[in-house]
DNA sequence: CTGATCTCAGTACTACTGACATTA
DNA sequence: CTAATGTCAGTATTACTGAGATCA
């Protein structure tokens, strides 16, 4: 369900040609355009099929994060760092998520600065359900087989590394 | 400038070891959480660069189309077409630029319903300045050489096309 | 006291729905 | 009359800044 009906070319392409003509070298500006309209086709697909779940990607991200805990709960703090969000983004998520009694804000046992976020039975029915509904679409990925979508995430993961996202190499 | 301290290790990648761990095959869910975290790199270093200018790269962008346009007018609903946003993003993005004098809106000769969008001087002035702003940084993309880049492209555009972004092939 | 953790208020931006005016 | 083009009002999300409360 485009916004628009499909052009007969690719306007990425053609922005590209024209600026190798006019204003120099286009390969990166291509790439960067591709990946922000390939995540804008991504972003729709998955929230179309989380909607029927009342969830959003950065909620459902959070569900993930939640669920492979080792006891079903983190620290506010960590959630931001894994999920890479600020840190008032957290509190927007997790009270969204807690209103829907997803997840439910602890005190930490021994530092009374941090709340510990765990994700309840209800939050991990509605994890499993909205997981169903992705895979079905395949995240809104497609036209990509194994090797290739593999391929993308090297690339992807060598851009996150030298942008300082992670440091450990390998 | 991340809003976390950069981790010892790859959050994305761990996550896939754990998803396929216990859900099932993870390919797809690491492409495409890697495609979302880096849009969001480059969204951020992108609109670093161009905050000094006063413009987004949706703004940008607009401003990119309308240069290249032949008369350096373009309707509203073309822009729309082109730079792949809802129509009353166009209208939000262009009443923007309009305020900034960046562009102007001027009535279509024959059509009455369109309005053309028009690239004013200063338009073209602050766009050529936002261009080396965004060139000297490479638009965030780092960490890829000339090909890998290309092949990153090649690979999103596939996944554009299979979505039905647009529909001559090659 | 300094620094870490979290929340709150407010701002900016974009996407999208639904309604509506104008014109082909 | 039907369809196309734009605009407006209002809602939803998320990112981010700055301030402030609480606690190690």
């Amino acid at each position: 369900m485009p916004a628009h009906r499909p052009l007969p070319f690719d306007p990425i392409a053609r922005a590209g040609e024209l600026w190798s003509e006019r204003i120099g070298p286009s390969a990166t500006m291509a790439a960067v355009t591709n990946i922000m309209r390939v995540q804008q086709i991504l972003q729709q697909a998955v929230d179309t099929a989380l909607r029927p779940h009342r969830l959003t990607f950065a909620r459902y991200e959070a569900l993930v994060l939640l669920s492979f805990a080792q006891r079903s709960s983190l620290p506010m703090r960590m959630m931001g760092e894994r999920l890479q969000v600020h840190p008032t983004s957290v509190t927007n998520i997790v009270d969204r998520l807690q209103a829907d009694h997803l997840v439910e804000r602890n005190p930490h046992p021994t530092d009374g600065r941090t709340t510990l976020v765990a994700i309840t039975v209800a939050g991990r029915q509605r994890l499993q359900a909205a997981t169903i509904a992705l895979t079905a679409v395949e995240f809104g990925l497609v036209g990509l087989d194994r090797a290739q979508t593999e391929q993308l995430t090297s690339l992807l993961t060598e851009v996150r590394r030298a942008a300082g996202d992670f440091t450990k190499p390998r």
